[in-house]
DNA sequence: TCCTCACGGGG
DNA sequence: GTGTACGTGAGGA
């Protein structure tokens, strides 16, 4: 008997039991088994079920039948089911398929949970949960355990050895044509693939695995270009490849798929996963946004492995954190549905529109202003308001409504949904206090990676409430939290205009508000006021020195909601929906805005900022030479976009369409949701396809169209400076030096709010 | 003028 | 192993 201590690295099924890998504090790696008999259930009439257990026996299927009775979250009773409680871990998804399809009118639960999250849940662990295992002379454990929590503040990560496998060059996509050598990188040296024999690959990359022993390693298109290659190369010469651990398993390769998510469609290419060891491709995992630090936080608050957490959306782990809170309290777990789309009912329509509240915002040019934010708001009003789908409609509570649409919503018992976001607000809330306490750089780090991974499953999980597939999801769920964001919006108006306060704006969560001479003192009075007549936290977000609301470009008379910047007391920018913003928008034309957005930014007034006028025309006036001059480099010049269809359907030959065909045409298949980078060439050429160049074809662009990237700037410059009442005529006449910038100045001090002048450029509408 | 198409948000 | 909705602006036909 051996007892050891470490981290759960892997946890899966093989043979009849399952594989589990325990990392421990020197770093050395161990090959566990344990036992797992995962339960589904069947729910039907005495008659069906009675008809399940005689086909079951007669299969002679590896399994035990028993009577068990369950609560069925939505109808809040007991049911009566047949729990089919299966001895082989491996043949769970099988033996759910057989039942399913054999009888296909019955309801199954808990019959599409992985085997890892069944084992997580059985043993009361998690990811990277720092255990103590006991285990006999052949590696079987006799008892495992961890007196670590996922609620843990402060936890420890294994010693993990990485290697690096890349092309050389790193980062073009390999698929679209130009590849480099293969290089692998650990213990801070580069080895180069001496040459593009296949067998020599091969050999090379196994000795490499053999001798770094990794735990991770990280590729840059390992996915779906580097991993495939290897492993149709080993299958070609019929030679082993290492890349597993685990020596019994093979690599699992999942296709590629395309699929709807927050409004467009992603892309994720073929994925290869391996066995005791982990993969991370950079180019096909949603960790940039946070890196491994917050990959660690989330699987081991979401209970998902690693490798499924780094390539699986936010949506998946909020979901997985609400089956484990469901598991834990004996609920049963429906089915995740997967439904095609479909058309909208006329009910769907009619309650669309009924989203957060927005203002039509006073546009122009506001001084003194603060900004008040609802922290975490949908969130924080599933939680106090226990809005979930099981509680709404809720037959105990009748004198409980939700306001406006006044749905009867639980009084008496917790939801699914608060249960699961409550403790998980509460973590988030400790790491933001302690981010402000901490002088330490490191921690200091850490803490915001951990909250800003966090802040991913929250937001997250208000969208999966009105998600059709959702396994808890419930529209009429959807509308109580944004109906109580709206009640709760409108009472801090109400709050802060009783006070004196003019509101300038209110979107979803926030309210611009301004009054003269207010004390930092007031402030915080006012949000004090506010959180006891909401129940909700909110923050002073900001005190701008000014902030610009944008008037619409079709209708220079409207304001709209989206389109603002300011500059807060520090200097600091807050810019939303204008071209800085946007993923689309050259990184030239981002930074000239955000330049000159930030020489405005040091302006503290009126007066200021017309005096500063003078040096934003200058500055214009070199970029508009840096471009002409063709100085810009290429990269700088690239427009991004990600194709929401096949290249051949679209419709409109627009530079995006052309482009996406110009890949067709050279034998490049692309996808929907894949990312297109390219530079406009020559914008009016009467061939479409040498108007533009993808970057991955630029080396034969001889030069970009400075003419047509003049129009850009002169567009994003427009933007940032209508609020100073400048128009197009204004900058043409000081463009031809006719009219002096000592009377543009007197405009912009003059400039009433709400005035507007038109657009900056004529020839640019 | 109408239609097509891409993007934002939360940090 | 997949949130929703809509509003906005650019540009082709």
């Amino acid at each position: 008997m051996k007892r050891l201590m470490g981290w759960l690295f892997d946890a899966y099924a093989q043979a009849n039991a399952l594989t589990v890998w325990l990392i421990d504090e020197e770093g050395m790696a161990h090959r566990l088994t344990d036992r797992l008999r995962p339960s589904f259930f069947v729910s039907g009439t005495r008659a069906e079920l009675h008809q399940v257990c005689e086909w079951i026996t007669r299969a002679g299927l590896p399994v035990r039948l028993k009577r068990a009775e369950r609560r069925d979250l939505f109808a809040r009773h007991m049911l009566i089911l047949l729990e089919i409680q299966v001895l082989i871990p491996s043949q769970y998804a099988l033996l759910v398929h057989r039942i399913h399809t054999t009888f296909p009118s019955l309801t199954l639960y808990n019959a599409d949970l992985s085997i890892s999250q069944f084992y997580f849940f059985e043993r009361n662990l998690f990811p990277l949960a720092y255990c103590e295992a006991l285990a006999n002379e052949s590696n079987v454990i006799v008892e495992i355990h961890s007196d670590d929590s996922r609620w843990a503040l402060d936890y420890g990560v294994p010693p993990l050895r990485s290697m690096v496998m890349q092309l050389e060059g790193g980062t073009p996509n390999p698929n679209r044509g130009q590849s480099a050598p293969l290089e692998i990188t650990y213990n801070d040296r580069t080895y180069q693939l001496p040459n593009e024999d296949e067998r020599t690959t091969v050999e090379w990359v196994n000795a490499h695995l053999t001798r770094c022993n990794p735990d991770v390693i990280i590729t840059r298109w390992g996915d779906s270009f580097i991993l495939p290659r290897l492993v149709q190369a080993a299958q070609r010469h019929h030679l082993p490849l290492h890349l597993n651990r685990d020596p019994n398993c093979r690599t699992q390769m999942r296709p590629a798929r395309s699929y709807f998510s927050y409004g467009r469609i992603v892309h994720k290419t073929m994925s290869h996963t391996l066995f005791g060891r982990w993969h991370i491709d950079l180019n096909n995992a949603f960790i940039l946004d946070y890196d491994l630090e917050g990959a660690v936080e989330v699987a081991r608050l979401t209970q998902q492995p690693m490798q499924q957490v780094v390539r699986v959306s936010s949506g998946t782990g909020i979901s997985a954190m609400q089956v484990a809170t469901a598991y834990h309290n004996g609920y049963l777990i429906p089915y995740q549905k997967s439904e095609p789309e479909e058309f909208k009912t006329a009910r769907d329509l009619l309650t669309s529109d009924k989203g957060g509240l927005t203002y039509q915002p006073i546009t122009g040019l506001h001084f003194d202003v603060a900004e008040l934010d609802f922290a975490s708001m949908y969130p924080a009003i599933m939680a106090r308001y226990n809005v979930s789908p099981e509680t709404i409609h809720c037959s105990c509570c009748p004198e409980s409504r939700v306001p406006e649409i006044g749905y009867s919503i639980c009084r008496r018992e917790r939801g699914l949904v608060p249960e699961t976001l409550a403790p998980l607000i509460q973590k988030r809330l400790t790491y933001k206090k302690r981010l402000k306490q901490t002088t330490d750089v490191n921690e200091k780090e850490s803490y915001r990676r951990r909250a800003s991974a966090q802040k991913w499953l929250l937001v997250t999980c208000f969208g999966y409430l009105g998600y059709k597939n959702a396994r808890f999801g419930k529209i009429e769920a959807h509308e109580a939290v944004t109906a109580y964001g709206r009640e709760m919006l409108l009472r801090a108006k109400d709050l802060v205009e009783e006070r004196g306060f003019r509101v300038l704006h209110m979107l979803t969560d926030s309210l611009w508000i301004q009054k003269p001479g207010t004390s930092d003192g007031e402030y915080e009075l006012l949000t004090h006021q506010i959180e006891r007549t909401t129940d909700l936290p909110i923050e002073l977000e900001a005190i701008y020195k000014w902030v610009a609301f944008l008037p619409s470009r079709v209708n220079p008379y409207a304001s709209v909601p989206n389109r603002y910047f300011g500059a807060k007391r520090d200097a600091e920018l807050k810019i939303r929906g204008i071209e800085a913003r946007r993923g689309d928008t050259p990184a030239f034309i981002r930074a000239a805005q955000i330049e000159l957005l930030e020489e405005m930014a040091q302006a503290d007034s009126r007066v200021e900022l017309a005096a500063r006028l003078p040096r934003l025309l200058e500055m214009v006036r070199a970029y508009e030479y840096q471009l002409r001059a063709g100085q810009v480099a290429l990269e700088e010049l690239a427009f991004t976009f990600r194709l929401s269809r096949a290249p051949q359907a679209y419709v409109v030959n627009n530079l995006n369409a052309i482009v996406a065909r110009e890949f067709m045409r050279r034998g490049v298949q692309l996808e929907a949701g894949e990312s297109i980078q390219y530079v406009v060439t020559n914008y009016r050429a009467k061939i479409p396809r040498e108007r533009v160049r993808a970057m991955e074809f630029i080396g034969e662009a001889k030069n970009y169209d400075a003419e047509r990237y003049v129009q850009v700037l002169a567009r994003a410059v427009e933007t940032i400076l209508t609020p100073l009442g400048i128009n197009a005529t204004m900058l043409t006449d000081w463009q031809k030096k006719t009219l002096l910038s000592r009377s543009l100045q007197a405009r912009v001090v003059g400039n009433p709010e709400r005035e507007y002048w038109g657009p900056l450029f004529e020839d640019s509408t």
